[in-house]
DNA sequence: CCTCTATGTTGACGTTTTTCGATTCAAGGC
DNA sequence: GCCTTGAATCGAAAAACGTCAACATAGAGG
């Protein structure tokens, strides 16, 4: 179940990404950074990672999701599985409980990624 | 032509945002972020973002981004207008052409938005 | 094994998004 | 004024998305 993530970010072995502004972007790069902010595009999903992102234990359990929103389950399951193929959360099964928590790195180097350098064309 | 972004970000006037892990996302809030979101969420609009960010000037014209992509002219001009209504990027006319800028701060407040505090549940 | 609860998956439906061709609008040059 | 060039808008078609009901699966507890 925690096997299905994809290879979002994370590009060379040189530290990572290169950052919106160093310069424009590549097809693949593009798409790999699409993928990732589409899953970000949604209300939904925003307030699922929120709220896994927020707790304190870092975990929570679908079953105290799903009844936080108007949705049917299979629809925030859903949602989870995006989030999950986006990389941006694992999830585990204990029992009957199933938990998500928001793996590491992955929002910060998104945000990184969106942070523009102060002094205007640094890298070039 | 260049009245026509979203007050995306910006909330109150006590520096702003307040970060994903910080606490559950409210619904007007996760709405309003996710539009941002979406607008990155689409590699085509990703790669003309970071081509207007990595430009030297801060500044391009349609007539340079429409022939980079293999795309018709309306298609490029309808991403332009997603990212302009994002609030992401803004334009002007100048003669017989149209350039484009990134608004400023708004990916910066986006990074904010996303980067977890390095100490988990530092504000609870 | 059977049943019950918690989640994930499937298939369908309506909505939104992406894209294009055709048209329209804006500005310059004749 | 008319024509040309650059860019936005309109309308339509195809694809992707969000949602649900129905079903399938996993584990707990008889």
């Amino acid at each position: 179940m925690s096997k299905q993530e994809l290879e979002v970010i994370g590009q060379g072995a040189d530290g990572c990404c290169d950052g919106l502004a160093s310069a424009p972007l590549d097809d693949e790069r593009a798409a790999q950074l699409a993928k990732v902010f589409k899953a970000l595009g949604d209300p939904i999903r925003l307030r699922l990672l929120s709220m896994i992102a927020s707790r304190e234990g870092g975990e929570v359990c679908v079953c105290e999701m799903t009844p936080a929103f108007d949705l049917s389950q299979p629809t925030i399951s859903h949602h989870l599985k995006l989030l999950r193929q986006a990389g941006l959360i694992d999830c585990e099964r204990r029992g009957t409980w199933v938990y998500y928590w928001v793996l590491p790195g992955v929002l910060d180097q998104l945000a990184a990624f969106l942070t523009t350098p102060q002094t205007a064309g640094a890298t070039a």
